[in-house]
DNA sequence: AAGCCTTAGTCCAAGCCATTGACATGACTG
DNA sequence: CAGTCATGTCAATGGCTTGGACTAAGGCTT
């Protein structure tokens, strides 16, 4: 008895609770360090948006077991009740994001279009939670959401007059390019507001600073380096896949018109 | 006393400690844990060699300080006399990759052979040194084997008679999808080998039960696709970026023809 | 309705990790 | 030869993930 006490004052784990209940709402009244859960209290669902909650308010750092579970008012180990493991959590945020993405998604009525709109939900989401984004990576379920969006590209490269081949290749090009892409500028995006500062600060010294001499075509063109945007980056980008593919299409080249971007 | 006893046995660290100088090869005569490492010992050249052996042999989950340490033979907090954290090794690292991608880098004579050139080196290293490149994510650094390439790519955008606005948007199009899309692929790569099945598995499992009244166009092409490869999804992207670079290009369209890949 | 069993939340601890500050040692400098 | 500075070492702090033991609560059987 008396080594519980004295083991348990040696944590000093009492008086650091004491501070939880401060919770950054004072309003709140649920003193969670005191009371246990009620039964139900903790589900996936719940568990899913609080994990991507603390990662858009507080990033990639941010998400943590221990913060989890206060965030839930909960002991930070409850959540292995629901899930294996952190890395199972982050698969299942990265599953939302993507059933965010295509929420509301159908095909459009040229089928470039449709390629177009995949790319830039994708991007649109992403960008939307950029750290959730990073820490999932390039880890993707096969959930429906998904899935829908698979085929109405694939069907999209039917329409096109591509051969199942083709199509199949050219699918994975389309789905690579808005996952992968998307995926780096969220990672960039959710680097530490100094590091990223940083790293843009690099980039503007480096080009200013550029040797005419060494390297003369970064100084040629220096000025307009500075005003190139993220989003004009992709949407060219697209545009040039798009492009190409509308000119290796066996039909739709030049009949119907893709909208433009933006 | 009882609880001395058991208080004290918590932290348990003596015992462990003894285990250290038992190297895992035993071989080794050098005791590290003995004698004091001689004074020019560490260079932050060796210590990025021997981050980078570190993290292609083990891969990016033995990439931390006490390891680092150990494989240098040093103490774990030695290299803070070099470098001001793990983030800033990291960053030497990602330098070192480029620097590796562009080893006897020069321009091609066709523009569009210099853009393919620089991105397929820097895929090539970085899927060299896949948990090096996850872990250096987004970032880099602007030194010489960088702004060389960063040239050679505007330079050749410049042949092509893109004025500085295009060339300065298209250069970008051009790091990002080399960086982005190598880093990605890099990332994958670098998951452990399991998760890495399982994702590839999962993939197969999902298109080939794919049900063919919801998701026709999957079920259509479900067995091309499973035997497209990522490099020549890479090539594939590539290779509609440049064709309508070629196509947009003031001058250089058709005239000398870009080399095939591979 | 009583008792059992499963489930879900809690507690505690083990073993990692990055980073810091105090300390030691050896090489240059004056 | 004394002082200073660079560089390697040590001990410690406060994080982190995860696993195992404990416990309460609700549903189930009888």
């Amino acid at each position: 008895m008396c080594c519980r006490v004295l083991c348990a004052s040696r944590d000093g784990d009492f008086g650091k609770r004491d501070d939880e209940p401060v919770t950054t709402t004072p309003g709140r009244t649920t003193r969670a360090s005191r009371t246990r859960l009620p039964r139900g209290a903790l589900t996936p669902e719940r568990i899913v948006e609080t994990s991507l909650r603390l990662l858009d308010e507080h990033g990639a750092d941010a998400f943590s077991m221990p913060r989890l579970g206060k965030a839930l008012g909960a002991d930070q180990t409850a959540v292995y009740r629901h899930f294996s493991g952190r890395d199972d959590i982050l698969l299942a945020v990265a599953d939302r994001l993507l059933e965010e993405a295509f929420e509301g998604f159908s095909a459009q009525p040229y089928w470039a279009d449709t390629l177009a709109d995949v790319c830039r939900r994708v991007r649109g989401a992403y960008l939307a939670h950029p750290a959730a984004a990073a820490l999932s990576g390039p880890r993707t379920t096969r959930r429906p959401a998904e899935m829908r969006a698979a085929d109405a590209v694939i069907g999209a490269l039917g329409d096109a007059g591509f051969d199942p081949a083709e199509a199949a290749l050219l699918y994975r090009v389309v789905a690579d390019f808005a996952l992968l892409w998307s995926g780096g500028e969220a990672a960039f995006h959710s680097l530490d507001a100094k590091t990223q500062a940083d790293e843009a600060d690099g980039w503007k010294r480096a080009y200013r600073a550029a040797d005419p001499q060494e390297y003369p075509h970064i100084h040629r063109v220096r000025d307009p380096l500075f005003e190139v945007d993220s989003a004009d980056v992709f949407e060219t980008a697209l545009g040039l896949l798009l492009d190409s593919m509308e000119h290796r299409a066996p039909r739709g080249d030049g009949r119907a018109r893709r909208d433009p971007g933006e």
